[in-house]
DNA sequence: GCTAACGTATTT
DNA sequence: AAATACGTTAGC
């Protein structure tokens, strides 16, 4: 796979023993080996470094002036030793430099000219020997050269390629990501590149993937209930592992066992497709897996889902590359050539996938994007977000073992779950009241049965068998490509405006069609909601599938994410508006501590396991070092209009901490919460407070320290309209008429159902 | 000439 | 292995 990192050993050799010499910092000749860098430029070793591409998410945003490298930067107060870029601003796909000419014609590239071709004459640098062409300029015209889609203008060139050099460097030159970033993924999937990757890689050996102990082994169980009696993802026919790791392998490894030489050969527009449905299948299908279940009532208020539950399993078959008659040439989701669709004849040979002109489109999302985050933070000024890393996985070794054979159907929660209380319940007790008491929805995760998260975690091994693709940058082509190079009368948008009918179900479908289809089908638009709740397991090819569709509503409740996982996610998710996260442990859950999500609206972190206080202020503070006049000290959770807290050991010192950070709160869901009191609700209505005035949602349902004085608090509330109080045992059914009463002045209220008071609008 | 920051070496 | 340091390149 092509997980190439910018340190990579042996592709550096030359330019590092020069580099040895000019960074040593003792012996200062520096400038003397500086000088000859150029000089070996286009003989194989030297290397062009590489530049901001200036167009991608990542270049477009302001430092965030929070991350490692703004700290050490003198604009932020730091010392300026580190000289890197702010994480956030790492680009997505850096280009070679301006001055970079060819090294046969001594010209720069013309892909900007309007010849037809402009693969031929743009300038192309080989992984492996650093030379930098024009594809049209060499002279080994049946070799062919393998591009490299993950980066612009990077390719195995064809004399490398016919001498049967490997490329160790998959990912080409500069290609950066942030390997040298604290927590980086890349830095483990360097280290496990270097220990070699065993197919038959064993459980044991793989790399735990969580930073803290798995909550539950495989061999607990999930209750039956919790399953929905739909058609399950392992119940579709899907390559076995084993193939499927053997087409990764072949597809993204870069360690070259065995022939790798001839596997890597040419790689033809079928394997092209091939590679390409696998991911966005496996994708998918964990995706249909979320929805396709019936027991949460969003999934019908998400998308009207009849079909979900009743269309057949998704074939694998239909996915494969056989069924890809579209000509378009190129376009997998990874790639931005796949715009256009002018690919010639006579070079199938070449993988060429890169991006091309034309990016209107991603500069326009681009834009759009940050334009909300602009307005939704005027007044903010460093707040970013990292570009899209993307790193899936081959989760091959993860045979789903829980859904296929129904072991995993039966019973038990887990262990720590069931024995102990959260918040001074015993669990049994939570299961008391069925999941449709949930009040009017706001409080989204049933306080049912805790369901088990997933079984055994994602491993990191898996991620790093997966290739980190950019997202497209260039726009997905305007009309599929037809054959004999015509293309199809009908525009995407208007296709677009009928995928925009289909389920994700269907649309996974669609993706299987034709590359084309694949990348309109990939859409954010589509996408803007995406369900993994109680996904069994968070893989990285998943990860990597979410941040293709950008979707601003994330769902990962119940699932066992890691820590690693999430900050890697949200921080490439700058326009997450809606992130679920009930059921997750703490550990996952705090990588909100360091990342930020200006744009988070809804944050739903109930029933987190061991979420209290401590941690409650960990999520709430803001950044402790800010150094004065220069970082924002407001909370990375400000914008949070919808907060859910049901089930967690939390007292007033959070909810101090909620009514200070959370301005804007309106709908706050407490249920479950034991030690919520009549002083809570006298806190969150007190004069001073923003709450007061912004609350319009309160759940304190199954809050049993809440007593009838709560009610007279909530009068002082300017925007209450709806007062759960169901199931508090201290609450009386004549103080909610009272209070209804009393309101009834100013504000006409009703009773819904047993303390549980609605305006009535 | 200046700033940013890439890519690797060195230190922890 | 991760964090840090820094020579040097790229852009302006």
């Amino acid at each position: 796979m092509a997980l190439s990192l910018s340190a990579d050993e042996e592709d550096y050799d030359s330019e590092s023993e020069q580099q040895q010499a000019a960074n040593r910092p003792k012996p200062k000749i520096g400038a003397v080996a500086a000088v000859k860098l150029p000089s070996n430029r286009s003989a194989s070793g030297a290397r062009r470094r590489r530049t901001r591409c200036r167009k991608c998410e990542a270049c477009l945003r302001t430092e965030c002036g929070e991350c490692h490298f703004c700290k050490d930067m003198k604009k932020f107060g730091g010392p300026g030793r580190m000289k890197q870029s702010c994480i956030m601003r790492q680009c997505i796909a850096p280009v070679l430099p301006h001055t970079a000419v060819c090294v046969v014609c001594g010209e720069a590239g013309k892909e900007d000219t309007l010849d037809e071709d402009k693969f031929n004459v743009m300038l192309m640098e080989c992984s492996i020997c650093n030379e930098i062409v024009h594809p049209n300029c060499l002279k080994v015209k049946d070799a062919s050269g393998v591009v490299n889609d993950e980066l612009p203008n990077c390719w195995e060139c064809p004399k490398c390629n016919y001498a049967g050099k490997s490329g160790k460097q998959k990912r080409g030159p500069g290609f950066k990501y942030a390997s040298n970033l604290p927590g980086s993924l890349l830095r483990e999937q360097k280290a496990v590149k270097e220990e070699g990757e065993s197919m038959s890689m064993s459980a044991t050996k793989r790399k735990p993937e969580r930073d803290e102990t798995p909550r539950y082994r495989p061999e607990e169980r999930e209750p039956l209930h919790r399953h929905p009696p739909v058609l399950s993802p392992s119940t579709l026919p899907r390559p076995r592992p084993e193939d499927k790791l053997r087409k990764k392998r072949k597809l993204f490894d870069d360690d070259e066992e065995e022939d790798f030489s001839m596997r890597k050969k040419i790689k033809t527009e079928e394997d092209q497709d091939e590679e390409v449905d696998v991911e966005e299948k496996d994708f998918f299908r964990h995706v249909l897996e979320r929805r396709s279940r019936v027991d949460d009532p969003e999934e019908a208020e998400y998308r009207n889902d009849e079909d979900a539950k009743t269309s057949p399993p998704l074939k694998t078959p239909l996915l494969d590359s056989d069924q890809s008659h579209c000509s378009s040439p190129r376009a997998g989701p990874s790639s931005e050539g796949g715009s256009e669709p002018q690919e010639k004849g006579p070079r199938p040979k070449l993988r060429r996938k890169r991006r091309l002109p034309n990016k209107e489109l991603s500069k326009e999302l681009s834009k759009a994007l940050n334009q909300e985050i602009q307005k939704t933070e005027d007044c903010l000024a460093n707040e970013n977000r990292q570009p899209l890393k993307v790193e899936p996985e081959s989760e091959n070794e993860e045979p789903r073992r829980g859904f296929r054979n129904g072991s995993d159907l039966l019973g038990g929660e887990r262990p720590h779950l069931r024995t102990k209380e959260m918040n001074g319940t015993p669990w049994e007790l939570r299961h008391f009241y069925p999941s449709q008491i949930t009040p009017l929805g706001f409080n989204r995760s049933s306080p049912g049965p805790r369901p088990l998260p997933p079984l055994s975690p994602p491993k990191c091994v898996q991620m790093e068998r997966h290739v980190i693709r950019p997202p497209p940058i260039s726009p997905p082509p305007d009309r599929l490509p037809l054959v004999a190079g015509k293309t199809h009368t009908v525009q995407r948008e208007i296709w677009m405006k009928i995928f925009g009918h289909l389920t994700h179900r269907e649309l996974c479908v669609c993706m299987g069609v034709c590359k084309t289809w694949n990348r309109w089908c990939c859409d954010k638009r589509l996408w803007t909601r995406i369900d993994l709740n109680r996904c069994k397991s968070i893989t990285p090819l998943m990860l990597s599938g979410i941040i293709r569709r950008q979707p601003l509503s994330l769902d990962l409740s119940w699932t066992n994410i890691s820590k690693k996982q999430l900050s890697w996610l949200i921080n490439r998710l700058p326009g997450l508006r809606v992130l679920l996260l009930s059921g997750c442990s703490w550990m996952a859950v705090s990588a909100l501590c360091t990342s930020s999500c200006p744009l988070l609206r809804t944050l739903d972190v109930q029933w987190v396991e061991g979420l209290k206080d401590a941690q409650m202020r960990d999520l709430l503070s803001p950044p402790t070092d800010n150094r004065p006049g220069q970082l924002d000290n407001r909370c990375k959770l400000r914008n949070v209009v919808d907060l859910r807290l049901a089930g967690l050991d939390i007292t007033d010192a959070s909810l101090r901490l909620i009514i200070r950070h959370m301005p804007l709160l309106s709908k706050l869901d407490l249920s479950y919460c034991n030690h919520v009191n009549d002083q809570s609700v006298n806190l969150l209505t007190a004069a001073g407070t923003t709450t007061r005035d912004s609350l319009t949602e309160i759940n304190l349902s199954v809050c049993n320290r809440v007593t009838d004085h709560s009610l007279t608090f909530f009068k002082r509330c300017g925007s209450i309209c709806l007062i759960d109080l169901r199931y508090c045992k201290q609450v009386t059914k004549t103080a909610c008429e009272q209070f209804i009463a009393e309101m009834s002045v100013s504000v006409q209220f009703g009773l819904k159902e047993d303390k549980l008071l609605q305006k009535l609008s």
